[in-house]
DNA sequence: GCTCAGGCAGGCT
DNA sequence: AGCCTGCCTGAG
């Protein structure tokens, strides 16, 4: 965590920072907003900013023409900059070690490859909409509806690149969504999901659920919290926590998990006892699969 | 045509 | 408590 961080007045240089990849961050399936451009080179958006990053070297994270001020108040969270993942995965490794039944350390060798990943703190409605949206649904799909539905709905966000000014979208608020209506989002072909995203909207908007307080609860009472949303199931409510509530103990179980479950762990996985970053484990195990062993079935 | 995509609700036993 | 089944849509 012994990163500095300097301006040259346009960039902001984040150097000697550890355990972080902009391309397994980014390419992890945890954020919809993103794209990688080319290796080691991501943009998007994120509340309702634009951000465009570089990592020339492992140790070096550039954010381009990006203020003082927007780094501290938005990235620096945003990228989980000041958490130390080193000793998060060997807290992690240690955990495996006692319980669970992992004599191929399934978990570490996940570790070394996708070592660069970090959870991101994403935003609380924008993370529990985006993962509304991906049940029984693909990525790129999945892109393109909150992509359109930014455009549609979203306050503008504008900035410069290369000197020329562009305008992109912010994910919407749940008041334009409710605004909206259902019809309109239906129109977004968000197909059944539509009356789920709405009515979570329209909670959230009239403040039938308060998502501030989600936030304070402990795991398990934010997630039956969330899952009184229509739509909102166990696996919707954990990748909401764990990207945008801070729950790094919470623990998506999706097709791909139970495929890991089934192969590396037979005797089964006690979530609870993985501990506080069982969350984040997850997602070195969902890495680690989709990267090495697609064919996994 | 079919299946599948990082699920969920509703109805059934 | 666990096991179906249908569901919008678009890509392969």
């Amino acid at each position: 965590m012994s990163y500095h961080v300097e301006s040259n007045g346009n960039d902001i240089i984040i150097r000697g920072v550890r355990d972080f990849s902009l391309a397994q961050t980014f390419d992890c399936g945890q954020c919809f907003r993103f794209t990688i451009n080319c290796e080691n080179h991501v943009e998007g958006i994120a509340f309702g900013r634009h951000i465009e990053m570089y990592q020339p070297d492992p140790e070096t994270i550039q954010l381009i023409d990006c203020s003082i001020e927007d780094y501290e108040n938005i990235w620096r969270n945003f990228l989980s900059l000041d958490d130390d993942y080193s000793a998060i995965k060997e807290q992690i490794s240690e955990r495996f070690k006692k319980c669970s039944n992992d004599p191929d350390e399934i978990i570490n060798k996940a570790m070394d490859l996708g070592g660069g990943i970090r959870i991101l703190k994403q935003d609380k409605w924008e993370s529990l909409c985006s993962f509304i949206i991906s049940q029984n649904n693909n990525i790129p799909r999945i892109m393109k509806i909150i992509r359109e539905m930014s455009e549609k709905y979203g306050e503008t966000v504008c900035y410069y690149k290369d000197g020329k000014a562009c305008t992109e979208y912010a994910f919407p608020t749940a008041k334009a969504l409710y605004e909206a209506g259902e019809e309109a989002i239906f129109q977004l072909k968000t197909g059944f999901r539509a009356k789920y995203i709405y009515n979570a909207a329209k909670a959230v908007y009239l403040n039938e659920i308060s998502l501030d307080e989600v936030y304070t609860m402990p795991g398990d009472a934010a997630a039956a919290e969330l899952m009184k949303l229509k739509g909102v199931g166990p696996k919707v409510a954990a990748c909401a926590l764990l990207f945008g509530f801070g729950k790094t103990d919470a623990f998506p179980i999706d097709v791909w998990m139970k495929r890991i479950i089934a192969r590396y762990y037979p005797g089964g996985l006690n979530v609870k006892a993985l501990g506080e970053y069982a969350g984040i484990a997850q997602q070195y195990l969902f890495y680690y699969v989709r990267y090495i062993n697609p064919e996994l079935t």
